[in-house]
RNA sequence: GGGCCGGUAGUUCAGCCUGGCAUGAACGCCCGACUUGCACUCGGGAGGUCGCGGGUUCAAAUCCCGCCCGGUCCA
C-alpha cells in the first residue's frame, strides 16, 4: 500500500520551501528544505545517513528526559491542548494487546470509532509505552529501541461536526516545537512519507528526522482496514508519537540514549560491571554507525565494519570483545526499568500471556547478569530503578515492597529451575560419557531448553565445567518452534451468530433488573419470535448471561398456559428469552415470573465476590487482580492474579475480613457513570471483570470495601449474603489462583458437610471431635508399627519354613527339589520363603505354589543349581502353561501363574518330570 | 488455551522402553570403631501406601485410561 503525494503534499511545505524527494537507497519520498540532499538523511539499516548529532547536538540547549517532557506537554498546553495523565502500561481494557505500546491506545477503540467522546480534545499527552518486540533491539541499537519509553503524543479528533486539526496545522505544531522550542535550525528537519497501520487502522504519516534520528511520527489515521480494503472513518485522528527519549538524546547528543536518559542508574551499573575507563571517541564512532552494525552480536552491514575499521583501525572481533559487556550494560538497564513498571502495575510473571513476557524479561536480564557476574545484585539495580524513576511515577515508591516480593519469588524459582537443570546436564553428560560419546546432541538440547527451560548458553556453560563443548545450531529456536507446529488450535464457536441480524432492527429491551434488581414478576409484550422458541419482549426482569453471572430461569403465563424460560441471552442490546413449552404469539401479553432462589442465591454469589475481591487485595497486596470469575448457585468461583500458592492461613483471613465486610452491612450502590469520569475516580482497578465497553458503564460499589464496573445484579446491603465460606482453592495456571466459595445458605451447607464428615470420623473413632486428630495420628503411628512387626514376623515365619520344606526335599540327581502347594501364603511370602531355601541350599531347586482364584508359581534356584544348568525361568514357563497362563524371570528367579487351578497337580508332576528328566541320573 | 517433561526412602534420583525379588544408588539420619573432641574413613542399622483412582494381566512402580500435583515451552 502506497499513498499519492497529494496526500503528504500539504501547504507548510510550500511554504517553508520544502521540496519532496526519492531516496535512492530505502526508495522512500521525503521532504527537504536543502536541495542537494541526496538520501533521505534517516540512520536506517539500509544506510541512508549515520548520525551526525553525536557528541555535537544542534538544539539549543542540552535537555535532560523530565525537562523534554515537560517542554512537550507545557508548549501543546499552549497551544491549546488539554493535558492528560498517562494511563496503565497494562493494557487491561482492550483485549488485543497485552501492553500499551503507544499513546493512541489510550483512546481505542471507544474514542477512536466515536463510540465514547475524548476526554478532552485536542490532547497531549506523555505515555510510558512498553514494545516487547523490541526486546532484541533494546541494547545493541544504542537506546534507539527501548522496551519501555515514553511516547509524546499530541492527539486531535475531527468528526462531521468538529473539526479540530488536521496535516498541515500538525506538522506546522511539530517543526514550531522542534526549532522555535528546541532550536534545531529548519533545514536540519527533514520529512519522510511513509504508511502508518495498526490496530485495523491505517492512514499516511511523515517521519520527522534529525541529523538521521527519527525523532517522531505524525500519523493520520483515517481509514478502518478491512481485509485488503481501506474504508474511510468517519473520526479521522491525529495520531502522533514523540520519542520523548529520543529528543533528549539528540539534545544531549551523549555516546548512547542511555547516557542521556539513566543518569546515575547506568553510572552505578556500570561501576558495578567493573567497566570504566571506556574510550569515549571510540564509543562515538560505534555509536554513530550503530544503525548499521550490530557490535554485541557482530553481525551487520559489511561496509559499515569496513567503515568503522577504517576509523578506529579495530578488527571486527576486538570490537565485539570490548562493547560486548557495555552493550549488556545498557540492555539490562533498559530491562530492568521495564521490569520495575510492569511489576508496579500488578502483572505477575507467570506461563500465560503478560506473565510471560515478564518472566522471558527477568530470565533475559537475569542471563545478561550472569554474564555480568551480577546476576545476585539484580534486586538492587530494580531498586535503583524504583528509585530514580519515582521521582515522575511515584506508584513506583509506593509499590517498592511489592515489586520486589514478587522479584525475588520469580528469581528463586528461576535458580530452582538452574540448579535442577544443571543436575540433569551433568548427568546425561556422564551417562554418554559411559557410552563413550560426551557432546549433546542438538535433539537433547531442544529438549532441555523446551522441557526444563533450560537455554543453551546455560548449558553449554554447565558442559564446560564438564569438559564437554556444546554446539548449539545456528537455526536452535526454530528447531524448537518446530516441535510445536501440528498443535490443532482450538477455536471456539460463538453462539448463534445470525441472530444479531435477525434481531438489529429492534429497540433496546428495557432492563428492569437495572431498573430494581428486587423485581421478580413483571408484565411485558411479546415484540419478535424466532426459531419456535427464542422470545424478545419489550421489557424484561431476567437477566441475561454476561459478567460471569449466568442467566435467570424461570417461567412465562400468556393466554392461560406456562412456559419455562430456561436461558436468557443478550443479542447487541436486545434480550432473547429461550423459551421450553408453547411460545406466546408476536404482540401478546405475557407475566413473567423468576426463579427467585435461583436469583437471589447468584445476587449473594455476585456481590460475595466483590467482597472477597476487595478481602484479596487487602490480604495479599495490591498486585491481585481479578483473573476471571464464573458465579453460580451453589458454589462460584473468583481467580485472582498473585505469584505463589495460597496458604489456608491466607485464605482464612481472606475469608474473615469478606465476611467482616459482609457484617459491616455495607450499601451496595450502582451508578451509571461517563466511561472517562469513573476512571478519573476509581482509577483502571474498575476493569477487575475485564473489558467494558460503552460509553457510560455500570459502577457497583460497596462503600470503601470494592468498587468495579459491573453489569451483574446485586444485593441492596452486603448483610444479605449472610455468609461466605471458601471451600477449595486450586491453581488453575502460574500466578493465577483460584478460589471457590458459597455465599448464604450454600455456604452453610458447606459448613455443615464438612461437620458432618468430621462428626462421621469421630464417631468411626469412636473419640470426641476434639480428639479426632490426636487419635488418628496414633493410629497412623500403630498402622506403621504393625506393618513392620507384621514384616518382621514373615521374615521369622518364611526362615522357619524354609527349614520345614527343606527337610521334606527331595534329592533328584546332586539337585535337592522343593516341589510343594502352599496354603494361605502370598506370593510375597513364598518368595521370601524360596529366597531362603535357595540361600540356604545352593543344591536346591524351589518351586513353590499358592492358589486362590488364580493359581501362581514361584521358581528360585540355588547357586550351585544354577551352575549345573538349572533354569528357573523354564520351569516357571513349563509350569504356568500347564495352569492355562505364562510365566517368566530370571534365570535365578522366576515367576508364573494360570487361571486354570484344577491343573496343580499336572503343574507339579510336570514340574518334577522336568527336573528329574534333565538332572536325574547325575 | 495447546504441546512436552516429571511425581519411587528425609533429599536428589536409578529402575519403566522390553511387566516377574524395591537384596535399589548417593547424600542425609541413628548406632558402633578410629579420635581428647570434631571432621574424614571404616563397619552396622533404621527409613517406601512406587502421587491418586480405574482398567488390562496368572502377575503392574513398569502397559492403557481418567484425575491430582509440580516443572517447562509456545501463542
Amino acid at each position: 500500500m502506497q499513498f499519492s503525494e497529494e496526500e503528504y503534499h500539504i501547504p507548510f511545505f510550500d511554504e517553508y520551501g520544502y521540496v519532496r524527494k526519492l531516496c535512492p537507497k530505502c526508495g522512500d519520498y521525503f521532504w527537504t528544505q536543502n536541495p542537494e540532499q541526496a538520501f533521505c538523511g534517516e540512520a536506517t539499516e539500509e544506510g541512508c545517513a549515520e548520525y551526525t548529532f553525536i557528541g555535537n547536538s544542534p538544539t539549543r540547549r542540552s535537555y535532560a528526559h523530565g525537562e523534554v517532557r515537560e517542554a512537550f506537554l507545557s508548549f501543546f498546553e499552549r497551544k491549546g491542548h488539554t493535558r492528560i495523565r498517562p494511563y496503565p502500561i497494562v493494557a487491561r481494557w482492550r483485549e488485543d494487546l497485552y501492553f500499551t505500546n503507544a499513546s493512541i491506545i489510550d483512546f481505542q477503540p471507544y474514542v477512536t470509532e466515536g463510540v465514547i467522546p475524548p476526554p478532552a480534545n485536542p490532547l497531549v499527552i506523555s505515555q510510558p509505552c512498553v514494545r516487547f518486540l523490541d526486546v532484541d533491539n533494546a541494547g545493541p541499537t544504542f537506546g534507539r529501541h527501548l522496551t519501555i519509553f515514553e511516547m509524546g503524543g499530541h492527539h486531535a479528533f475531527n468528526s462531521q461536526g468538529e473539526e479540530v486539526y488536521w496535516k498541515d496545522e500538525t506538522v506546522r505544531y511539530h517543526h514550531e516545537f522542534i526549532t522555535d522550542e528546541l532550536g534545531v535550525r529548519s533545514e536540519e528537519v527533514i520529512y519522510k512519507e511513509g504508511v502508518w497501520s495498526g490496530g485495523g487502522n491505517a492512514g499516511p504519516d511523515l517521519e520527522s528526522i534529525v541529523r538521521g534520528l527519527e525523532v517522531a511520527t505524525l500519523v493520520f489515521m483515517k481509514f478502518k482496514v478491512v481485509g485488503e480494503r481501506f474504508i474511510e472513518l468517519p473520526i479521522r485522528t491525529v495520531d502522533t508519537g514523540y520519542g520523548i527519549e529520543r529528543y533528549a538524546w539528540l539534545s544531549q547528543g551523549t555516546v548512547s540514549c542511555f547516557h542521556a536518559v539513566y543518569g546515575e542508574v547506568l553510572d552505578k551499573i556500570m561501576e558495578m560491571a567493573g567497566i570504566t575507563g571506556v574510550d569515549e571517541g571510540l564509543l562515538a564512532e560505534v555509536s554513530k554507525l550503530s544503525n548499521v552494525i550490530d557490535v554485541a552480536r557482530g553481525s551487520g552491514r559489511p561496509e559499515g565494519w569496513r567503515l568503522i575499521a577504517e576509523r578506529t583501525g579495530m578488527s571486527r572481533e576486538e570490537l565485539v570483545e570490548m562493547f560486548k559487556p557495555l552493550v549488556n550494560v545498557f540492555t539490562v538497564t533498559d530491562h530492568t526499568k521495564c521490569l520495575a513498571f510492569l511489576l508496579a502495575e500488578g502483572v505477575i510473571p507467570s506461563n500465560v500471556r503478560e506473565g510471560y513476557i515478564t518472566r522471558l524479561m527477568v530470565r533475559k536480564t537475569y542471563r545478561l547478569l550472569r554474564a555480568l557476574s551480577l546476576e545476585s545484585l539484580m534486586p538492587e539495580i530494580i531498586e535503583m530503578q524504583i528509585d530514580y524513576w519515582s521521582r515522575d511515577f511515584p506508584h513506583l515508591k509506593e509499590m517498592h515492597d511489592e515489586i520486589l516480593e514478587v522479584l525475588n519469588a520469580e528469581l528463586k524459582k528461576f535458580e530452582q529451575t538452574i540448579a535442577k537443570g544443571g543436575a540433569l546436564v551433568r548427568r546425561i553428560i556422564r551417562e554418554r560419557r559411559k557410552r563413550g560419546t560426551a557432546e549433546i546432541p542438538a535433539g537433547t538440547l531442544i529438549e532441555l531448553y523446551d522441557s526444563h527451560g533450560l537455554p543453551p548458553e546455560i548449558v553449554a556453560e554447565i558442559a564446560r565445567e564438564e569438559e564437554v563443548e556444546v554446539d548449539i545450531p545456528e537455526n536452535f529456536y526454530s528447531l524448537v518452534a518446530e516441535r510445536h507446529i501440528g498443535a490443532p488450535q482450538t477455536v471456539q464457536s460463538s453462539t448463534k451468530p445470525w441472530l444479531e441480524s435477525e434481531v438489529s432492527d429492534l429497540p433496546e429491551t428495557r432492563r428492569l433488573y437495572y431498573e430494581d434488581s428486587y423485581i421478580s414478576e413483571f408484565d411485558a409484550r411479546v415484540i419478535r419470535v424466532l426459531d419456535d422458541d427464542l422470545v424478545v419482549l419489550d421489557k424484561t426482569a431476567f437477566y441475561p448471561e454476561g459478567g460471569g453471572q449466568p442467566s435467570d430461569q424461570g417461567y412465562i403465563e400468556f393466554g392461560g398456559s406456562r412456559s419455562k424460560i430456561i436461558d436468557v441471552q443478550k443479542v447487541g442490546r436486545v434480550i432473547v428469552h429461550c423459551v421450553e413449552g408453547a411460545v406466546p404469539k408476536v404482540g401478546e401479553a405475557v407475566h413473567g415470573v423468576i426463579d427467585w432462589d435461583r436469583r437471589i442465591s447468584l445476587m449473594r454469589h455476585h456481590t460475595a465476590t466483590h467482597l472477597l475481591m476487595g478481602a484479596a487485595r487487602r490480604v495479599l497486596g495490591r498486585h491481585v487482580w481479578q483473573a476471571g470469575a464464573q458465579k453460580g448457585v451453589e458454589r462460584s468461583r473468583l481467580d485472582i492474579s498473585h505469584y505463589r500458592r495460597l496458604t489456608l492461613e491466607e485464605v482464612h483471613e481472606i475469608e474473615r475480613l469478606a465476611n467482616l465486610a459482609v457484617m459491616m452491612n455495607i450499601p451496595v450502590e450502582t451508578s451509571w457513570m461517563p466511561r472517562e469520569e469513573a476512571e478519573k475516580i476509581y482509577g483502571f482497578r474498575l476493569y477487575q471483570g475485564g473489558v467494558v465497553p460503552g460509553r457510560t458503564i455500570r459502577i457497583v460499589k460497596s462503600g470503601d470495601w470494592e468498587v468495579e464496573a459491573c453489569g451483574g445484579t446485586h444485593c441492596r446491603t452486603t448483610g444479605e449474603i449472610g455468609l461466605i465460606k471458601v471451600t477449595h482453592t486450586e491453581r488453575v495456571q502460574d500466578g493465577v489462583e483460584r478460589l471457590v466459595f458459597a455465599a448464604g445458605l450454600p455456604a452453610l451447607r458447606a459448613i455443615q458437610e464438612n461437620e458432618s464428615k468430621l462428626m462421621k470420623v469421630s464417631r468411626m473413632l469412636n473419640v470426641p471431635v476434639e480428639r479426632v486428630e490426636r487419635t488418628a495420628e496414633n493410629l497412623i503411628a500403630e498402622w506403621r508399627r504393625l506393618r513392620q512387626e507384621r514384616e518382621r514376623l514373615m521374615e521369622t515365619l518364611a526362615s522357619f519354613m524354609a527349614k520345614e520344606y527343606l527337610k521334606e526335599s527331595k534329592p533328584i540327581g546332586s539337585l535337592r527339589l522343593v516341589l510343594r502347594v502352599v496354603e494361605d501364603a502370598t506370593v510375597d511370602q513364598l518368595i521370601k520363603v524360596a529366597n531362603k531355601i535357595a540361600q540356604a541350599e545352593p543344591t536346591s531347586v524351589v518351586a513353590l505354589f499358592q492358589v486362590d482364584e488364580n493359581a501362581r508359581v514361584v521358581v528360585m534356584v540355588g547357586e550351585k543349581a544354577l551352575e549345573l544348568g538349572v533354569r528357573a525361568d523354564e520351569i516357571a514357563r513349563e509350569a504356568a502353561l500347564e495352569l492355562g497362563g505364562g510365566g517368566s524371570g530370571r534365570p535365578q528367579f522366576a515367576q508364573g501363574g494360570g487361571t486354570q487351578i484344577e491343573h496343580i497337580p499336572k503343574a507339579l508332576h510336570r514340574v518334577e518330570a522336568l527336573v528329574s528328566r534333565r538332572f536325574g541320573e547325575r
